[in-house]
DNA sequence: GCCGTTTTCGGCCCGACTGTTTTCAGTCG
């Protein structure tokens, strides 16, 4: 049984309990332990023999180590035996519905005998609820509103999506006069890999409380909503068609830090800091952080304050999981976090040579105006002719254009550097569009706040255009028996060689892994590709054996690919602490097919910093092509 | 059920909104 099963068992354990109004604290002891597992790198079934290894694993005792050990064991526990003798599993469900809390499911069900979704749509259509207290006609409807959206629509949205969302809201909310600052907080500004709904904190003048009404208005009146959901003082929720929903929050400078310490989360985060308050005589909420005995604010206005205030260095938001975070900020051994700006180069990209729209010229300069020092050009091999792959004499011929544009590139850069100099257009038309693009971007106004958390400094500059270099690669993919699929002789021509499984996943697992791990021994193997598969595979069946693939590789000296694309990504946070764990080298690129795909980095570097990476754990923040090269395929 | 500068018992995080409550319980974040 691999940790997010028994997360999940005790998870539900936890939800069970709720319903059979427990001991409240009992019931958080096992939330916090289903998230104290959900965090764990190492397979908490291999330490079972050993179950003193688990209780060292803050939030687990001695009773939930015995849990841990009964569910790995048997594949349940007595507990969960016995509450589900008394409720049904379905009931769980019903948790998911807007309004519907562990009171009213044990409520519709001790006195209506319902404990699903169908039951419960009925039984609302039948009237059958207005007889219980607090259900009312107005109750009976947003729950029908509720059930309907929850078939209709019961997913997360991706961290892009929602960025995007939060772009556009937040333009609209910028329209009225008086709004300083609108930054998103929740998962988002977390870097989680998808969000559940968006959190919106909005300041400035017109925030502050005796004027805020009209700004409030502005924002529940605004075009894009599809569903008002609620409406107070200094809030307002809403959802748009396609049911994400927002919550807005409009509050005065005065005590924004807490606000945004308290709505970026997570909750666990939240609840460990506000515990360490009140050791401290403090307690803090979303206003401000208190002194208990004259209530003195003691700081409000920025995160790094109450930080502070509570004798810890600043926690980045992508470390607030309450997973050693606290700790670490009181002893001063945060990490440095890995920012966009320390990347250096991005070492897989396709052009039109395949499936990308985009030449290798046009690519490269996009690199260029992105700050980056080099690019590496991995168009596909052979076996996935779908995008028309590369054979070995096509793939050979690639290479020595790559090879013909890069000489003519720096050529042209050099002359760019003395435009630039001058200030003055080169007269080299093949000059033209980098021109552009140089100026445009170093010229990009300011962003809003909204991008804060996604946009590190723009990067335009820090890099030496003579330096930039393309490097000839392939994506190779690896067949059936873990050969590749292009000859020795050519793949020894390549500076950048993306060993790939494209084909279906309808292969055991453990022969998938086998084909990786001889692929792996390919001496020409510089980057594991997609490690994961795809997600094809299911993730947490995969657990197990990722740890061997990322052993292997570390010893072998592959790079394992982080793909920093939300579409692609498939090595999640855990995966990459895994990873350091063993000591393996991790590239992040984009897996770019156009210019404007290279953006995408930015989601892969929030994912970096969930895992705690910086720049000595990823490869590609080395300053130069050479520096990089000479680390692919060395012996650890 | 966990945990310890309150250490083997007695604590355990905070506030707003909603519905139908005429003083508050339940849900949510």
């Amino acid at each position: 049984m691999d940790n997010i099963t028994i997360a999940r068992l005790l998870d539900e354990t936890a939800a069970l309990l709720e319903i059979d109004a427990a001991d409240p604290f009992r019931i958080r002891s096992y939330r916090r332990a289903a998230e104290a597992v959900e965090q764990q790198t190492t397979q908490l079934s291999t330490l079972v023999p050993e179950p003193k290894q688990l209780l060292a694993i803050a939030g687990i005792g001695k009773g939930m180590a015995a849990n841990i050990v009964e569910l790995v064991n048997t594949g349940t526990m007595p507990l969960r035996e016995e509450l589900l003798t008394k409720y049904k599993p379905t009931m769980l469900e019903l948790l998911r519905l807007p309004g519907m809390g562990p009171k009213t499911v044990a409520l519709i069900w001790s006195s209506l005998q319902v404990a699903d979704i169908d039951a419960l749509e009925e039984a609302a259509k039948a009237g059958h609820l207005n007889k219980l207290p607090r259900m009312g006609e107005k109750f009976t409807t947003k729950l029908l509103k509720g059930i309907e959206d929850y078939r209709k629509n019961s997913s997360r949205f991706r961290i892009d999506e929602a960025h995007d969302h939060a772009e556009r809201i937040s333009a609209l909310i910028f329209a009225f006069p008086g709004i300083e600052t609108i930054t998103p907080a929740g998962s988002l500004r977390r870097g989680r890999e998808t969000v559940g709904d968006l959190d919106l904190l909005v300041t400035g003048p017109a925030c502050e409380p005796d004027v805020v009404a009209a700004a409030v208005e502005h924002v529940a009146s605004l075009p894009l909503i599809d569903k008002l959901l609620a409406k107070g003082q200094n809030k307002v929720s809403f959802t748009l068609r396609n049911n994400l929903q927002v919550d807005v929050r409009l509050l005065p400078r005065a005590s924004y830090g807490a606000a945004l310490q308290y709505f970026t989360g997570s909750k666990m985060h939240n609840v460990a800091l506000r515990q360490r308050a009140i050791k401290r005589g403090l307690t803090l909420s979303e206003y401000a952080l208190l002194r208990l005995e004259d209530n003195k604010i003691i700081a409000a206005a920025s995160e790094e304050e109450i930080y502070n205030a509570l004798d810890l260095d600043y926690i980045p938001p992508e470390l607030r999981e309450n997973g050693g975070e606290l700790d670490a900020a009181a002893n001063h051994t945060l990490p440095k976090l890995i920012t966009l700006a320390d990347i250096r180069g991005d070492l897989h990209m396709h052009t039109d040579a395949t499936d990308g729209r985009d030449t290798i010229r046009q690519m490269a300069e996009a690199a260029i105006a992105r700050g980056l020092a080099y690019i590496a050009i991995t168009d596909h091999s052979k076996n996935l002719a779908m995008t028309n792959g590369l054979d070995d004499a096509r793939a050979l011929a690639h290479i020595k254009r790559i090879r013909e544009v890069d000489a003519e590139l720096q050529q042209d850069l050099a002359e760019l550097i003395e435009a630039l100099a001058k200030d003055t257009p080169p007269i080299n038309s093949r000059l033209t569009n980098l021109w552009t693009l140089l100026k445009d971007t170093s010229s990009r106004p300011e962003r809003s706040e909204v991008e804060r958390p996604l946009y590190f400094a723009g990067a335009t500059t820090k890099s030496d255009p003579l330096n930039f270099r393309i490097l000839p690669g392939i994506e190779v993919d690896i067949l059936g028996e873990g050969q590749l699929d292009l000859d020795d002789s050519t793949l020894a021509q390549m500076d950048i060689v993306v060993a790939s499984v494209h084909s279906r996943f309808d292969q055991p697992i453990e022969q998938m892994t086998d084909r990786i791990l001889r692929a792996l021994e390919n001496p020409h193997t510089r980057i594991l590709g997609h490690p994961t598969g795809r997600k094809v595979l299911k993730r947490d069946a995969y657990a197990v054996h990722i740890d061997q693939i990322l052993k292997r590789a570390a010893e072998l000296g592959v790079a394992v690919e982080h793909n920093a694309s939300p579409a692609r990504s498939d090595l999640n946070d855990l995966n990459l602490r895994l990873a350091k764990q063993h000591n393996c080298k991790i590239v992040v690129d984009t897996d770019a097919h156009a210019t404007e795909e290279l953006d995408q980095m930015r989601y892969g570097i929030t994912q970096l910093r969930r895992a705690w990476l910086t720049t000595a754990d990823i490869l590609n923040t080395q300053p130069t092509a050479e520096a990089l090269l000479s680390h692919l395929r060395s012996k650890p």
